[in-house]
DNA sequence: ATTAATGTTCAGAA
DNA sequence: TTTCTGAACATTAA
C-alpha cells in the first residue's frame, strides 16, 4: 500500500545510507519470477559499484538514491514493496540487495511479497525522460491551495477517484484518499468540479493535517502486516483511521452515521454517508 | 474448495 | 480527449 506517507517514511529510514560506498549489487536470486529491472544487472554493476550514495529523495510514491555520478536507483513498491536496511519480513520475497562500506548501516534492501514493484537505474538522461513518462502532478504535502483546486476541479470524475490520479497530484493513494474526504466532510462521489472554493479549501487543509500526521505515525500497517519502515517495524496510522476499513462501524465524527463500503473506479471507498452528505 | 479482495500502475480499449 | 478495464502477483478471508 505504500502511499506518501509510507515511502516517505522509508525514505527517512534508509537515510543512513548517504555517505556509503556500494560494493556489491545483487538481484536475489529466487524461485519466482525475478523483480523488473530497467536495465541488466551487469549495467546496474557498472553504474553503482565503487560510487558513494549522495542522497536519498522521494518522489510521489518512489524512493529514489542518487550515487555521486549522479546515476538514480527508482524503487517503485506498488503494492507490497519494502525499502530496508535490516531483517525484511521474510526471506523468501527479498528481491535486490545493494551492499555497502564505510557506514554504519551495510545493507540497502528491497523486499516484494507479491512483486508487483518495479527498479530503475537510471542516468541523468534516462532519469528524465522517464520523469516526463511518469507525468507526475505536484507533490501532495507542499502543493499550494489554488494550484490543487486548478488542477483537481477541471474533472467530472468524482473527487475520490480524481484525488488518487497521479498526474494531477502524487503522493495520495485509496487509504488516504477515503480519510482525508471525511475529515473534509465531502462525499467521495461529488464530481470533483462541483466543488466550490470553501470546500477545496478544507480539502487541501486536511490533505497537509492528514499526510502530516501519517507521517508522524509512520504510516499504515494493515491487516495483512505487509507495511514496514525500514527497520521493519509496523506503522501506527492504522489506529487512527476514522474509515478506512472500518465498515460497520459508527461515524467518530458526527456519532450518527454509519460507515459504508462502495466500489469506485474498482477500488474500495470508505466513508459516512451522514456528515459526507454533499 | 473455489472465489473475491488487497495498497498501484499502465497499456489498450471504449 | 477522457475514462474505464484488466493484468502483473502472492496471500488471506469468506
Amino acid at each position: 500500500m505504500p502511499e506518501l506517507p509510507e515511502v516517505e517514511t522509508m525514505r527517512r529510514g534508509v537515510l543512513p545510507v548517504v555517505g556509503a560506498r556500494i560494493e556489491s549489487v545483487q538481484l536475489v536470486p529466487c524461485r519466482r519470477r525475478p523483480i523488473s529491472i530497467s536495465h541488466s544487472v551487469a549495467t546496474l554493476r557498472r553504474r553503482l559499484v565503487g560510487t558513494k550514495i549522495q542522497a536519498v529523495e522521494r518522489i510521489g510514491k518512489k524512493v529514489v538514491v542518487i550515487n555521486d555520478s549522479q546515476i538514480r536507483l527508482v524503487f517503485e513498491p506498488r503494492m507490497t514493496g519494502l525499502v530496508l536496511t535490516s531483517k525484511p519480513p521474510t526471506n523468501e520475497h527479498l528481491r535486490f540487495r545493494l551492499g555497502l562500506q564505510g557506514k554504519s548501516v551495510r545493507e540497502l534492501l528491497y523486499w516484494d511479497r507479491r512483486g508487483l514493484g518495479l527498479i530503475y537505474c537510471l542516468n541523468e538522461e534516462e532519469f528524465f525522460s522517464q520523469l516526463q513518462r511518469w507525468n507526475l502532478g505536484p507533490d501532495a504535502c507542499d502543493i499550494s491551495c489554488s494550484e490543487f483546486s486548478d488542477r483537481l476541479g477541471q474533472t467530472k470524475r468524482p473527487i475520490k477517484v480524481a484525488l488518487l490520479d497521479q498526474s494531477l497530484l502524487a503522493g495520495v493513494g485509496n487509504l488516504y484518499a477515503s480519510e482525508i474526504l471525511h475529515r473534509a466532510k465531502i462525499s467521495p462521489l461529488r464530481p470533483a468540479l462541483a466543488l466550490n472554493a470553501r470546500e477545496w479549501k478544507r480539502v487541501h487543509q486536511v490533505l497537509r493535517e492528514v499526510l502530516d500526521e501519517a507521517i508522524e505515525y509512520e504510516g499504515s500497517t494493515l491487516a495483512d502486516g505487509t507495511y514496514r519502515n525500514a527497520l521493519n517495524q509496523a506503522g501506527s496510522y492504522q489506529n487512527e483511521h476514522r474509515v478506512y476499513d472500518r465498515e460497520g462501524e459508527r461515524c467518530p465524527s458526527c456519532r450518527l452515521g454509519t460507515i459504508i463500503r462502495i466500489v469506485q473506479a474498482q477500488r474500495a471507498t470508505f466513508f459516512c454517508p451522514k456528515c459526507q452528505s454533499r
